[in-house]
DNA sequence: TGACATATTGCAAATTGTTTGCAATAATTG
DNA sequence: CAATTATTGCAAACAATTTGCAATATGTCA
């Protein structure tokens, strides 16, 4: 995924911000301020009202996804269509483990039974990690 | 579901708030500020926090559930556990649909695959709603 | 039933997460 | 390289939620 491109090809200029802070998100999701605590450590300064736009637009771009786990705060991790998953939080320790699993079969029923077009879906399971029983 | 017993048996005082609260709240989840104003509708007179303080203890109890559909704040729900439900979100018009579905295979997947114990889960669906299509 | 102990409320202020206005700065374009 | 304008940093504004505390209401026990 060329960061510099997308962000070329719909009008948006290329900024080291930007680049730093797609550089940090990967497939875990974080929070703004870890985000923002990970830049710091690489030495970047940067502000956080920054980190907040930038994530904004990665997310409108659909190059990045918003989520909520019940922490009254969103994390952000990276979309990578091959790469399709949920999440297992745990309710104790508060760690999140990927976890994949086809699910297509819901997606088939909801289209069947009414006309509600899904875009895209959220699924998290909430319980007891392994190192918390 | 006896709310004067639940709250008794677990050494919390029966209030007319609590009861108030518990009384709007329904199978179709409401934010915080929707609830406070049926309340005010109602001819209850309450206070903001006190709807707060209510919610997080039933969301305790485990008679009300708490969700995020992205909003940036919370709805909440009744938990019922002869209706458990997911939800068709729409991304144009923000209508809520309960759907149900036997998810029960995902839930038996992932206890194969993984020691982690599920406790609950929830399941949105993202898109576009019959209307705003 | 009445009084006591204390859980709960209302109110206001504090916190936390996120957004925004604006002047300064940096990225593009020719 | 200069001109145009999108983007940044900073501070202030917002919005959702929580909290400290004095006043009030609930449950308990005589």
């Amino acid at each position: 995924m060329d960061i510099q491109k997308l962000l070329k090809n719909n009008g948006y200029r290329v900024t080291t911000e930007r680049q730093h802070v797609i550089n940090v998100i990967n497939e875990h999701p974080l929070t703004v301020q870890e985000i923002y605590n990970e830049l710091k450590k690489g030495q970047f300064d940067i502000d956080l009202a920054s980190v907040y736009r930038s994530l904004n637009l990665f997310v409108k771009l659909g190059i990045v996804r918003a989520l909520e786990l019940g922490e009254g705060k969103k994390r952000y991790e990276l979309v990578e269509e091959h790469n399709h998953h949920h999440h297992l939080v745990c309710n104790n320790c508060g760690s999140i483990e990927n976890i994949t699993m086809n699910e297509n079969y819901l997606l088939k029923a909801i289209d069947k039974k009414s006309k509600f077009k899904i875009d895209h879906h959220h699924l998290e399971f909430f319980g007891r990690c392994a190192n918390c029983q």
